[in-house]
DNA sequence: CGCCACTTTGAATTAGCTCAAATTCCGTGG
DNA sequence: CCACGGAATTTGAGCTAATTCAAAGTGGCG
């Protein structure tokens, strides 16, 4: 599915996106940043909305496709996966989401969940009827703030979830893909060195496009090449010793068949 | 990209959905009930907003990724293409605005869009304020549930695009493309027996995931049986007698292979 | 009328898939 | 505690869908 000719196919260039982007680069302070700012949105929300918890184990669906609307859900420990299913029966792993996310806003449109949310470990989701959000949000309209900063945020994610998808060799995309999840674990304060995939070589597949051997064999390559570790007993604990060279390794992957002598 | 074994690979299965998703059948009527509501979401913007209108060429660009955020743009006429950057200059369709859209909601979160958005037509779009927005939203919930509904429709369909590329075949996905395209001229009560696709076989391309050979080939093979057509002189024009055949295409890409004599 | 951008089609190449087999891990029950 | 069985992973070998490269065809527009 990769594919470097349609980088040039769509028109117009780059203009003044880079040195805006250039901005923020001291990365342990902006997470910092970050990650303080969650702490405040939390507190506000349990302020306010005075959630119900709920606690959660590895497999069980918060909510469903095709089930009513009627609640969004705020992620405070744990992961989860976004499941899509096709009236065909295709399923497919279209996001995953970390402590701070909000789960469901795909259900507001057709007053039908779109998709279904399963934990992938134990975790605690926050309960918030969408008509209470709504009506504290009258109150205080700092929680409609951060409430839409949640949906543009999912947003703005979910296009660059399809730009590594349709742009990326399966190499850089599973690189590109351990990149996001420390990248995830980072903004939120937790270590990155080590991460636990919490999905089978199958879902991590399927979420990226390509078969769970390409997967294993991607991983083998980034191992090999000492970008990401194993460790031992248990394939499922990745050492991540710089996330940079992930990012190098995307680069390495999309650069032009490096010519030999010359 | 495409791999029907990762259709497997996900957990769980289809339970209630199918059910809950077979009620609306009647095309027709679904969409001129759509279709009226969009008059009256419309109607409501105007009167409480009083839009600044503004008018757009193909290839005019309303906002740049990087650029300050501060608008929300309602798509009233024409089409856009929203283009996704990344800082390495790899380029990406990855969304495409009918009338009745929203474009710029993936501005809110770090309050700077994070993608391009680019006329591929003579159009109008309604520039809205977002802190004008919420300010009338508080006076108007009506509103509110309005501008919700708008990203709402954006994430779940951001999904539905990302399970395309990943699940099917490269002709299913031009097929599905034109379904999807008909099917949002449906919506909208504008005629679908006869499309004019305002993208290049590049643009199609990078937006589906696959090259402008590839495009070409699977629009050949989609006329060559007869499910669509192309208007003599000019090959942008493409005749769909029946959108029904083009989700039936895809099903055939999706069905095991045809076995021979047996 | 002629240029240029877009499109189509063919032929050769290849990234990633399918199929298959061996290996490791982990939970379960004896 | 260890043996067993199922699930997940790894790796190899061959195959195929889609890409790359190339060349010819077409249409719009100044």
């Amino acid at each position: 599915m990769f594919n470097p000719s349609q980088t040039q196919a769509a028109a117009p260039a780059m203009n003044g996106f880079l040195a805006a982007h250039a901005l923020p680069q001291a990365g342990v302070a902006v997470h910092e940043r970050a990650s303080q700012k969650m702490v405040e949105t939390q507190k506000l929300l349990k302020e306010r909305l005075a959630p119900q918890r709920r606690v959660v184990h590895a497999g069980d669906v918060i909510y469903q496709a095709g089930e009513r609307f009627g609640n969004l859900y705020i992620l405070n420990s744990g992961f989860f996966k976004i499941v899509n299913l096709s009236a065909d029966g295709r399923e497919q792993v279209v996001g995953l989401k970390f402590r701070g996310d909000w789960l469901g806003f795909d259900g507001i449109a057709a007053n039908h969940y779109a998709c279904d949310a399963v934990a992938m470990d134990t975790g605690e989701v926050w309960v918030v009827s969408y008509e209470a959000l709504l009506a504290a949000c009258l109150a205080e309209p700092g929680l409609l703030q951060v409430f839409h900063t949640a949906m543009s945020r999912e947003i703005a994610h979910d296009r660059d979830s399809l730009m590594s998808v349709c742009t990326l060799p399966a190499d850089a995309r599973v690189a590109d893909f351990l990149r996001y999840w420390a990248e995830s674990l980072a903004e939120r304060g937790m270590r990155t060195d080590q991460i636990t995939l919490r999905m089978t070589r199958a879902e991590i597949g399927n979420y990226l496009g390509m078969t769970l051997e390409s997967v294993s064999r991607a991983l083998s390559r980034l191992a090999r090449d000492k970008v990401i570790e194993f460790v031992e007993k248990g394939r499922r604990e990745v050492q991540i010793p710089d996330v940079g060279a992930l990012s190098a390794f995307v680069q390495r992957c999309l650069a032009p068949a490096p010519v030999m002598l010359q």
